[in-house]
RNA sequence: GCGCCUGUAGCUCAAUUGGAUAGAGCAACGGCCUUCUAAGCCGUAGGUUGCAGGUUCGAGCCCUGCCAGGUGCGCCA
């Protein structure tokens, strides 16, 4: 349709420039811009054509406004157009095209959203936590964010290859593995697996008999040498431990309704063997330096304290690699041997240097084609209702588990007290999808980069834009088709949108497919939610104010179950996109 | 010290990335249930977008300088 428009706009260009009405100089160019209006007495679409031109063109802008508009050529898409404000075009669609479109979505079990021309791979890091403590709350928006995103870039036709880059290596393995060691001496397998049933325990033991007992940490350290030199025993005990940590994260995910499972897997430990040819690969480059001992890339776009350029180490004057040096093998994997062009990384804001760093060298070093994008999609951190930090009340960290059991406890509180009737099965499976939901939904319907405060009360409420009140808006729209026993699948008719609540909604409806192609480009599923929000809002008025069983004439009352039916499956869409459980009923 | 991010109604968040009168929800106030789920709908009130300049037809958004908060900055991940 925009494109259409602006076609529409650059004909009635040219015949003013061929007129003589409109001389531009030379270098000024004419990029048409057609925009979704925001207040629906705009119209549907406008431009600000006419503003830009006026004074390259040397007229008033209502002036030139009216002169194009007066030479637009006819479009059965177009109903009107008009001027308005300073000199804005606007642009009123047709019934005819609306009814067209609405009817091609309701058709098309992918709602007559485009597939992309040439789909992309694309390679997404996200939830990514570190195998030696369990879960917490940190890890919620990088898997949540993630996950939507993943959903919607599949969606829409494109190939996603998620990471799951864990935390798997690392000193503190050490510790972990000598404690582990020390604890199948001691007791049975029984208690061992109940002591590893709780990581955040077992680590913070560990950690005690780390700092408590020398002899245990050097034990540690020696640990920490044979592992990284491939010991088999070592590796045995590493491998067992990570299968019980990574188990405790996929009985996380599927809580959570996430997709990743051990495919998905490629943790940091995969890259070991590549650590010494990225570093020899950097050096080839030319891009390498020693400095106090280390290896070390210098960018002359970041600067230090003393306005030096800053470096990116990549090997510790001890020979050990880093953070960075995983990255750099990681992002030329997921160039090369994975074949991304996008590689998106779901990660803590406060990453940003470290990965401007890394997209940086990796550029320079040649890891990665010119025509592959890098982005970070940062995110902020989550904080208590005070404001600050989500923390238990003893200042600890809250484990994710945790959070989800009192999210579940609270929705279970909230429906039961709403249907005593139901049984408890019901009940439960409501209060999981509407729980979990809540906690998802609160995350994905703020604006990723900035930090946000989690309130239980807020998500949990019906009202506002909340995961409660989009379930229940698509139970309500359910509804109506159980209550006549109409299939939302089989509806007839023609579109037939006279009531002005009728038409906001149907405007609203074929928007669908250019929000979820934002939310895919720029990583921000909380465009959808505001989507759906404003949707959820436009089809209760309608619900409202509209009668869709009661009505007595045949053809609205077909036309409105079309709406109804085609509110439903994008209700319903977007929702599993977002990674959410629709109800039937609630 | 330098860099990045943030600052919008009492509270929680938006604002199509430079567009029209800055929008929602909560809280406050007032209406609507013999009618498809009232877990809903309709309305009222609430703003010098941290402050001061600048750029232009037009600024919450861009530039400069302040103020406040967050976060990062050579061998952690």
């Amino acid at each position: 349709m925009k494109d259409r428009l602006i076609s529409l706009i650059d004909q009635a260009l040219d015949t003013l420039r061929d007129n003589g009405t409109l001389t531009l100089p030379e270098d000024v160019r004419r990029p048409v811009q057609i925009d979704r209006t925001k207040d629906s007495s705009h119209g549907d679409f406008a431009t600000n054509i006419a503003l830009m031109l006026a004074k390259p063109a040397g007229m008033k802008p209502r002036d030139l406004a009216q002169a194009l508009v007066a030479a637009l050529p006819e479009d059965p898409v177009v109903a009107r157009a008009e001027i308005a404000g300073p000199g804005f075009i606007n642009f009123f669609q047709s019934a005819e095209w609306l009814n067209r479109q609405l009817d091609a979505a309701l058709a098309d079990p992918h709602l007559a959203v485009p597939r992309p021309g040439t789909a992309q791979t694309v390679v997404i890091d996200y939830s990514s936590p570190n195998l030696a403590k369990e879960m917490h709350v940190g890890h919620l928006r990088s898997t949540i964010i993630g996950d939507a995103v993943v959903r919607t870039l599949e969606f829409l036709g494109h190939k996603v290859v998620p990471q799951n880059h864990v935390g798997d290596w690392g000193t503190q393995f050490g510790m972990l593995l000598a404690y582990l060691e020390e604890q199948k001496d001691r007791e049975s397998d029984g208690e061992l697996s109940r002591e590893l049933a709780n990581l955040e325990h077992f680590y913070r033991a560990a950690k005690k008999r780390f700092d408590d007992s020398d002899e245990f940490a050097d034990r540690a350290r020696a640990l920490v040498v044979k592992l990284q030199s491939g010991d088999e025993y070592c590796l045995k005990l590493w491998r067992e431990f990570n299968q019980v940590s990574l188990s405790h994260c996929f009985a996380v995910y599927r809580r959570l309704g996430v997709k990743l499972g051990p495919d998905d897997v490629h943790g940091e430990s995969a890259y070991n063997d590549d650590l010494a040819r990225v570093v020899a690969d950097l050096d080839a480059a030319g891009l390498l330096t020693e400095s106090q001992g280390a290896q070390c890339v210098f960018l002359d776009e970041f600067k230090n304290k003393e306005g030096q350029p800053l470096p990116v180490i990549v090997r510790k004057a001890d020979g050990g690699y880093l953070y960075a040096t995983t990255d750099l093998a990681a992002v030329r994997y997921r160039a090369g041997a994975l074949g991304g062009d996008r590689l998106l990384y779901f990660v803590d804001q406060r990453q940003a240097l470290h990965f401007q760093q890394i997209f940086s060298v990796a550029r320079k070093a040649g890891f990665v084609g010119a025509q592959v994008s890098m982005e970070h999609m940062g995110f902020g951190t989550m904080n208590g209702p005070d404001g600050r930090p989500f923390k238990t009340r003893d200042g600890g960290t809250v484990k994710l588990v945790d959070l989800l059991d009192e999210a579940e406890q609270r929705a279970y509180d909230l429906v039961s007290g709403k249907n005593p009737g139901l049984d408890d099965d019901a009940l439960r499976g409501i209060a999981r999808a509407v729980g979990i939901g809540a906690v998802k939904y609160a995350d994905l319907s703020k604006n990723r980069g900035s930090d946000y405060i989690f309130n239980f009360d807020q998500m949990l409420s019906f009202e506002g834009n909340t995961a409660p009140y989009l379930l229940y808006a698509y139970t309500r729209v359910a509804s109506v088709f159980r209550k006549a026993g109409l299939d939302m699948n089989e509806t007839r008719g023609d579109f037939r949108l006279d009531h002005e609540a009728e038409q906001a909604l149907a405007a609203r409806l074929v928007q669908f497919g250019e929000v979820t192609l934002q939310v895919a480009e720029k990583g921000t599923p909380h465009l959808l939610c505001a989507y759906l929000y404003d949707l959820a809002g436009l089809f209760s008025a309608f619900y409202e104010h509209c009668p869709i069983l009661a009505v007595d004439d045949e053809a609205i009352k077909a036309s409105r179950l079309k709406l109804a039916a085609l509110t439903a499956k994008t209700l319903h869409r977007g929702l599993t996109l977002l990674g959410l459980t629709p109800l039937e009923r609630m």
